[in-house]
DNA sequence: CATGAATTTAACCGCTGGGTACATTTAATT
DNA sequence: AATTAAATGTACCCAGCGGTTAAATTCATG
């Protein structure tokens, strides 16, 4: 990630002994580590600074304060969630496979986003204040509505899906699952023990919450897992 | 919960001028809100003791240090939603109602216990690490699991719920719904507005929920909703 | 090569906040 | 009344941590 310099950088700032750019994603993702690990409060900068390839300064010099560097931290991994969602093209598939699709996926994209899953759960601590402050967050989120505000459009017009089905209702549920899933790992572990965080009952669980959305949505839908 | 001196307190001591039992819950209940509120590292002894009715010093002669409070103060809340669970009877309901009124009360309950709510979060956010020292909690736990096992066998026995339900999988989806549905309400809310928190969209929410796992467990179910 | 803005270093600071020392009061016991 | 142990009040400590100061280094530019 440091390397050499990188000469096809474009901007005004052609190569510099080091590069300024390198440095605040080097402090980034180190202070998503230290965020997402302890929390706001929790986090330590001077601890972060050790951890990174420059100093606590520096930190202060591009981040302004802690909350500057929480904040950017914040961005970072909600921009790259959505990003990694709009990877995902449903559009030729037919609306059931489509929303089968955009269900399996989050679900994934959940299990496979652990610092996602806790710095969300540290913003909704703090009331989501920072997030509210934030200006790039909220265009961010409408791109998973609108797929499956598409996705609920041609279900319709094809006279598969319900007239009832509502977007944001759909999206509230399947993030339901797939956010608690992974958020509430540690405390229903340790009632209840780690057997269904662990395949094949990962498996079944994903197939489960699948088949309860469709079911919800299409028309006479039934899961063969449902003798 | 001072009122004059207990006499029926049994034990040896009869009555102090000060009941150190209810210092001591005066303790919990602020602590409760401190660190539901900030979270273990972001909540403040010293503020603590200046909303109690008594001083710093005690604090840590009841409880030790910061983490033995905090963990009496998980304890406590894990134990007062259970004792509400606990009250709840189904056995003179036919396994699909029981089963309804079982999701409904779930829910319900968690939206009613925001405390609870933000303190699991915490609590998952140290990875459960406290909850895990506890001695009191896991035997806590089964209650509602066999709540949902007597069910779950009465309606197999019945002939309308289906075989692979699992009471534990149906713990771990009611939990999702409810749990979700309050712990994201901040940040859900700055991505996509609070309606859906909101009267009538919240009841429409938990009919759906329901619909959903009732769905998914009784033979034949359709809701009268699902056209 | 002098200028100066951008970048970086190292040392420092003050206060917050968890935790303690020690004296003192209270109520049961003898 | 004297003794004792639990319960409490007051003052204090001090390390950790967020944040700063001031000066040095780097490199584009004239």
């Amino acid at each position: 990630m440091d390397g050499g310099a990188e000469n096809t950088d474009n901007k005004r700032r052609t190569s510099w002994k080091k590069d300024p750019e390198a440095v605040k994603e080097n402090i980034l993702a180190i202070a998503t580590e230290e965020f997402a690990a302890h929390g706001l409060s929790g986090a330590n900068i001077n601890e972060i600074a050790r951890k990174t390839s420059t100093s606590k300064r520096m930190i202060y010099y591009y981040f302004g304060d802690k909350e500057g560097l929480y904040c950017k931290v914040l961005e970072g991994v909600y921009s790259s969630l959505r990003r990694s969602e709009d990877l995902l093209d449903v559009g030729g598939l037919e609306p059931e496979q489509a929303l089968r699709r955009l269900v399996e996926a989050t679900f994934d994209a959940h299990a496979n986003a652990p610092h996602f899953i806790r710095l969300v759960m540290i913003e909704n601590i703090h009331n989501g204040d920072y997030l509210r402050k934030s200006e790039i967050v909220p265009k961010l989120n409408r791109s998973i509505i609108d797929k499956l505000e598409e996705v609920c459009a041609r279900g319709k017009a094809k006279g598969v899906f319900r007239k009832g089905v509502d977007a944001l209702e759909l999206h509230w549920l399947i993030s339901s699952f797939s956010f608690y899933n992974v958020s509430n790992r540690a405390t229903f572990s340790a009632s209840f023990g780690a057997s269904i965080f662990a395949q094949p009952r990962q498996a079944i669980l994903k197939q489960r919450v699948t088949d309860m959305i469709l079911a919800a949505v299409v028309i006479g839908y039934q899961p063969d897992s449902w003798s």
